[in-house]
DNA sequence: AATAACATTTAGAATTATTCTAATTCAGAT
DNA sequence: ATCTGAATTAGAATAATTCTAAATGTTATT
């Protein structure tokens, strides 16, 4: 009884089979389970700048053994790795993006959501007087300030 | 015997009497003691970057009996009225810098310091598509790679 | 296929940062 | 001097993250 009929499921092309195990790999990275159902909740979910805490319950669902633990190792492999970043905007939990292109991070001072911002060329230290004899390897962008939804609330009030 | 001879003790021009308290009185602040050493303290260790922890530990020195508490309640007071801001570089404890001039943040990955660069024009959304309806009220920077220090040390090794 | 060597995962405890609570004290206006 | 709301306090509670030691999985080698 090998060919029970599996309901039909889209997979979105950036999940399908082999390709986050792929690009884990080319990362140098041992690809285990644990470590592609951790990236792939985290390409599901690239808009929404995800918790450990929000990535480990949706990681549930796919792998429902996996422990906290394994997705804070996850997570850390992934940013040593230069898959994900972390997003530090608030004095609350970390939040982690896939997006590896350069971009700034905007957070709703209202509402709290995060959005990305595209722009700009790679190394952007520009601006900034950067003294002799300092590497910098990354730069991040954070700004603050009202949503247009929040801002229509405002508004209305 | 009410004069008796004070140790005479350097009190650096940002920390004479009441130029802190004015400060924060125009920052539409009420001024009490404990808000004025937390920001004295701040004031103090500009270049430090300093933990809400760190704050308290100092501001005991000046003021035994001041809670933590109290502290995160006058940071938040603090950063609320524009006096200080909060810079997240890392999944570890908020830092605080009351250098309110725009600058970018600067983590050494080797030794966790933490530099002020100088720089750039105030609302600096330049760079990045912000979309319309949003309102960009505060942006941040942070750049982390090798400071000087820690440059020469890899190349001893 | 079995083995060794090593990396990863796991549950749960421990730690650290931050927030909350309720009682007390204080600052500024009257 | 008194009043009123805001600020402070100690300590408990919560939340995020890290640590630990045992178990499991992976890869390279035979």
């Amino acid at each position: 009884m090998k060919d029970v009929k599996a309901r039909t499921v889209f997979v979105p092309p950036h999940r399908e089979r082999g390709v986050v195990d792929a690009r884990i790999a080319e990362a140098g990275l041992r690809s285990t389970a644990q470590r592609s159902v951790v990236y792939g909740v985290l390409l599901d979910h690239a808009k929404d700048h995800p918790t450990a805490d929000e990535i480990f319950m949706q990681a549930k669902t796919e792998k429902p053994e996996i422990s906290m633990a394994t997705v804070y190792n996850c997570l850390d492999a992934l940013v040593k790795h230069h898959l994900v970043k972390q997003v530090h905007l608030e004095r609350a939990a970390t939040r982690y993006c896939p997006n590896m292109d350069e971009h700034a991070h905007f957070l709703c001072e209202t509402c709290g959501e995060v959005w990305d911002f595209e722009g700009a060329a790679k190394p952007r230290t520009s601006g900034f007087r950067v003294p002799s004899g300092f590497t910098v390897t990354q730069t991040e962008v954070n700004m603050r300030g009202v949503c247009p939804a929040c801002a229509e609330q405002e508004v209305v009030r």
